[in-house]
DNA sequence: GCTTTAAATGCAATCGATTGCGTGAAAGTC
DNA sequence: GACTTTCACGCAATCGATTGCATTTAAAGC
């Protein structure tokens, strides 16, 4: 009464496109609307005559039927979305993740509402609510601290959750994560074999699991292979950040640690490691050696090349989204902890070298006093 | 009598934790959820006793409660989302657009629902196809082509549409882009001022605006300018990658074109002719001078580092985020037909530098020829 | 041939919000 | 004081799909 014209037919009218309901299809064929549904839905479809199962397919199909979203929704409460929240989309190791998250959760009618967080966790706090306004189905972190009250409660109350690339301290939150010690045991095996002996490392924030794995790993690996590691041989970042891993560096160099490598807790560190030495008029890797981690875009045409370890950016995604899959559906997954840890890869390229006798940073600062910078750096290279 | 216990006072029960509803907010206050609706909607707030708004506005925080989304979506036909198409989310370019239209949406209340088509139109329209079943109320579309049938017939239904980055021929589609062609003249500035004058192009798809506006600028600056672009000067791209660029410097090296500098369509374009360049053991910007276009995330940090253009990639989506916003709000907005062209910039870095003399690629591969291979570049290089 | 059982389909309530219309009370008019 | 107007709120339909239950029909059993 309200739009249909005079409504003879049934059928929408042509001049309005309306979009085809169940009612329009129903209408079509001559049943009940409840048939269609259940003609249409696979889990129900064996309770219609495969007849009628027919001519309710193609006439949806001629009417063009796509089910409405919010209809299915209300009624079931399930929005077949979920949410990927990430520290910031334009850092370029999350674009893979996300990506792998979409292609496994798409081809089953799943969308992704990607949100950033900027690192912060009162903005975190924020987008999640607005995210369960949303009414999503499940959820991807790939922000996540270590602790994270707010996280485990959702968890407990039974909501989908899954971390990736980083994990929380509680096993009870699923993740799927890099094998981080193996990564930092093979860079330490790579930079010995390569004859260095005085290896300091600008370790991330130790409220990220990246962060403390990596720093653990590098302590306990050096350790085991005998090396040195004062405290003079140690940066802390607070952010994984060009401008920390300056920072870091700067102050490693101040403080007058003596080293010819040094192992950053990743890519974007080492960059900004890389940056501090080429201001000082230091050379990467004729007179130390730097090495990044998740072998992020691009870092194989920087300049040098970036040494580093490689994470499975694409398949940490994939993977997260299929265990979150099971998650969604089999209630009896939900709270069964499940930890998968993905191999990594070594990937020497440029930025590592066998130290060259006058390297590293004692003798470097000393040349640098004495005046002969220029000539120094230029016989290092040679 | 389905869920509610004996339901005695109306509230919902402490043990299930079930999201507070209108119905909720409205027995606990004492009126009616037509009430509680309108005194929480700020459009209609004022047909409401400010005392009984307050009551509703304490009791609907107390209880926490959060308007079902299907619900209104499914009522009011909207659901606060919008699309965002994008080739490849993993193409850096993007992210920062994507940001811009989120953070220009999120705030209002939408949400962005970001989509990969990798530049195939069939996954394109399959993905528009889901998008709407998702009942989006507008669309950013950054994956556009110049001619596209199915986005023009959504436009002229009523969707709300606007593209970023590239547009389409037909002017009624709406857009935000950047000048590429004072992107184009600047460049050629740059490199005439350097002492080029024998200046090829690699072109990027002429299927995409960018491809098409950038190489059409160029043909006619270049003119403009009495340079000479014979056909041995110009390569032309399918896709703007790095691998194609590769392709089309090989070609325009084995076509023997006697050029001094190159200039490359996009980052990524420039980055393999960069490669083929190196490989051919020949050194930019020494032998030959490349430049880009967008100014990519990391080709500051590559070797050689870029001279590009740089493109508001942020702000891009942004911008087209508010005009979208305008359209889906005002009807009379619908059919605007609307152009936004933001500025560009030039950034000169190290990837252009004056023609030597003997520099240019028949030079080049004249004295590659005569085997002085390696001593010829290196004294190219001084 | 009549009852029992199963299979196929229809009926109607429901999810939670929005909104046109109706109603009662208070305020204003003459 | 009777009437109109305005204001504040309630009523109930509605959006489009799902689903427990009722009903009809057909098949099976004896």
């Amino acid at each position: 009464m309200r739009r249909q014209g005079d409504g003879k037919s049934g059928y929408p009218e042509s001049g309005e496109n309306r979009r085809a309901t169940l009612k329009d299809v129903a209408l079509a064929v001559g049943v009940h609307v409840s048939t269609v549904s259940r003609a249409l839905n696979p889990e129900t479809r064996h309770l219609i005559t495969p007849q009628i199962v027919g001519k309710i397919a193609e006439a949806s199909k001629q009417l063009g039927y796509q089910p409405n979203t919010a209809a299915y929704s209300l009624r079931t409460n399930r929005t077949r979305t979920v949410g990927v929240v990430v520290p910031d989309i334009t850092n370029s190791i999350f674009p893979p993740m996300i990506r792998g998250v979409e292609d496994a959760l798409t081809p089953l009618g799943y969308s992704t509402l990607v949100v950033n967080t900027d690192g912060q966790p009162e903005r975190e706090a924020a987008i999640l609510d607005t995210l369960f306004a949303r009414g999503i189905d499940g959820l991807v972190i790939a922000s996540v601290e270590r602790e994270n009250g707010a996280i485990r409660t959702l968890a407990s109350r039974g909501t989908a959750i899954i971390t990736v690339n980083r994990r929380m301290d509680d096993p009870a939150i699923a993740s799927v994560t890099n094998d981080e010690a193996e990564g930092v045991r093979h860079m330490l095996n790579h930079l010995v074999a390569l004859g260095h002996r005085n290896i300091a490392t600008i370790a991330g924030n130790q409220n990220l699991s990246t962060g403390q794995r990596r720093y653990e790993a590098f302590l306990r690996n050096a350790v085991d292979m005998g090396l040195d590691v004062g405290p003079l041989r140690v940066g802390f970042a607070s952010t994984f950040n060009e401008a920390d891993g300056e920072r870091c560096m700067e102050e490693l160099m101040a403080r007058g640690g003596d080293f010819t490598a040094i192992l950053c807790a990743n890519d974007r560190l080492a960059i900004g490691a890389i940056m501090a030495l080429k201001r000082r008029g230091m050379s990467c890797p004729a007179n130390i050696s730097v090495t990044g981690f998740n072998d992020m875009a691009m870092v194989d045409r920087i300049d040098p090349p970036l040494t580093t370890v490689r994470i499975q950016q694409y398949r940490v995604g994939y993977a997260a989204a299929e265990l979150l899959l099971e998650r969604m559906t089999k209630r009896s997954e939900l709270h069964r902890p499940q930890h998968l840890v993905l191999p990594v890869e070594l990937v020497v390229r440029g930025s590592t070298a066998p130290p060259a006798q006058n390297s590293g940073i004692i003798a470097l600062n000393n040349s640098l006093k004495s005046g002969a910078r220029r000539q120094k750096i230029s016989a290092g290279k040679a």
